[in-house]
DNA sequence: GACTGGCACTCACCGGCTGAGAGTGCCAGG
DNA sequence: CCTGGCACTCTCAGCCGGTGAGTGCCAGTC
């Protein structure tokens, strides 16, 4: 077990590597910090934490920086969350109030974590696992050729062109239209199947393949929609880094074009609540020497999406997490508002 | 005047430049290419080549590098646009068709762009100005509460909410989408004012506001949506020169993430068919260090957006529009088709 | 007049060397 | 258990000289 002073000598540790960029040493630790004990001393306590694996050097006879294991100590124990000022809460709630639709909230938020981290922003668009649908909408181009607009309770719409193997008539179109309609309105997604199942059935023996058409470009629909999009932003923040990882910057824009992998690292995070998953913890190879810290926003209590931030493992993760933590609340509220 | 060796030599230089990133010398010049003369006689010609301002040396007795003007004239008259061979052509289109919608016949397209390149791709979303409308729906979602949306024939939609200031009926809507689709159906954007001019006169009073809501609704958008969006992928590639160029990777990842720069920068280009800025030549000082490649396409004759990339000014610029022009045309062919 | 070979000159680059400085580990004493 | 002292290690920056690629210029040749 640590002692209290060693884990203070941790924390010191990460403070100033995260500062200065620098391996630190014992002298300059009990200068910047009053730990009201001497260099040897935490040399020793330094030793100790070496041993332990929480802090290592770059070379003999260099000052420490703190392991991933370090890290993952000081976000766990030695660190909470510093919230935003009242100032910066208030302009990130203007700033995502002038938002006119989904798209805009979600670059307006990418936007504003990049700058207030200073680094990459990752945000995910509302999910539609737990979304209901909205609107169902039907429109006849062609003869045998229609429209399927799908709206969800988000705001998102889709659409998607569909063939018919017969012309159907207005009527008939604006008949399957209103069922269709009373029967999915304000339902899950994940209901919907269950919901039209037996709908080809009740339209004349014409119809019926148009309306089997229909329902499976539907289904076909709700399917590809729950796989979840994004955006990224403040990738110009990953030069800040430049001059001292050269060859790890290239591996991660590579991760953060691959939408997959992004949806992935989002996905892995299981809790809710927020999450830092710190170097070696983040699976994709690419991104080892970055910390992802996400957390989950809704419109309601339930998540329905995650949103978070990509940056080197020597972050400021109280100043980050205060930051994510505080866009997440402030969208999920307009999300709810609108 | 240059005389026709001169030039050779210019493209000599710039061929071994853009292959070995490195300065080329007199001596390096006559073993790679046969150029009949000896390394004495390229030595006048760089020099009168220099005089010109064609190329320049990085310090003293280095080897010379072209300068933008020197890139300039190869692209103008030493130049031609190397076509792609037939298995990538035939790769292009297979990978194209397989979009599903406009999303991702753009997405498609910026990745396929980058991939081929090896640089970074920006696509314009095909530009609403010429598009013609092809279906306006109207949903009630609450008694005095809409949803407008907006199709168009390049495949796009858009949503809007309206707040009515008085509640229609279901029949009124009916009638108002009727007639609306009546009037703008087949037409274009700049057209739809004028055509939907007197629409709210023709009903009864209660509706009125109503109806002119929609309308004040849907010119909104059609003018909002003219400025257009863009997607951009490759930024990976980037960092294949960030040894050499450490600090100009920055402002170009900056610029890169303002669309509005990017938007300008497509636009700028005023020719409809390929145009190449090269270095200085583009006004943004962060872009002052690449060249941009860009052509438009579109599904008939007329170009509709732009699309290109961004790439270092010593690039391999035959390849580069091949790829470019190949793209934007299977782009055009998969767009006309849908 | 155009091309060529030769020659002196200029730098950038590389490797080795050195001194300074920061930091460490260890030990003996309080 | 803490502290001061001491010897040791290793990085880093600066310096130096040799090497080689490349240049400009000039005199000579076709």
């Amino acid at each position: 077990m640590l002692s209290e002073r060693r884990l203070e000598v941790l924390r010191a540790i990460v403070q100033d590597y995260v500062g200065t960029q620098e391996p630190v040493g014992s002298k300059a630790l009990t200068e910047r910090h009053n730990l009201q004990v001497s260099p040897a001393t935490v040399r020793n306590d330094m030793a100790a934490l070496e041993d332990e694996g929480y802090i290592a050097q770059p070379h003999t006879s260099a000052g420490r920086i703190p392991t991933d294991k370090g890290y993952r100590l000081f976000v766990d124990r030695l660190a909470g969350v510093k919230p935003l000022s009242k100032p910066e809460r208030r302009a990130i709630q203007n700033f995502l109030e002038d938002a006119v639709d989904l798209d805009d909230v979600v670059s307006r938020t990418v936007r504003l974590l990049a700058q207030l981290t200073r680094q990459v922003a990752v945000v995910q668009y509302p999910s539609l696992t737990r979304s209901t649908v909205r609107h169902v909408e039907l429109l006849l181009l062609a003869p045998a050729r229609l429209m399927l607009v799908l709206i969800t309770d988000t705001g998102r719409v889709e659409q998607r062109m569909v063939d018919c193997p017969a012309p159907i008539s207005e009527s008939s179109l604006a008949d399957l239209r209103a069922r269709l309609n009373s029967r999915v309105v304000g339902e899950r997604f994940s209901e919907v199947p269950r919901l039209v199942q037996d709908l080809p059935e009740s339209f004349d023996q014409e119809d019926r393949g148009t309306v089997s058409a229909v329902l499976a470009t539907l289904l076909e629909t709700l399917v590809e929609e729950t796989e979840e999009r994004l955006m990224i932003g403040g990738t110009a923040n990953l030069t800040r880094f430049v001059h001292d990882f050269p060859l790890t910057i290239r591996p991660v824009l590579e991760a953060l074009e691959e939408q997959v992998v992004l949806l992935k690292l989002l996905g892995e995070a299981k809790d809710p609540g927020m999450t830092v998953r710190i170097g070696h913890e983040n699976v994709h190879e690419g991104l080892t020497s970055t910390s992802v810290v996400s957390v989950g926003y809704g419109s309601g209590d339930e998540a329905v999406a995650k949103l978070g931030v990509v940056g080197p493992t020597r972050m400021d993760y109280p100043g980050t997490m205060g930051a994510v933590r505080a866009v997440a609340r402030y969208v999920g509220q307009i999300l709810a508002e609108s």
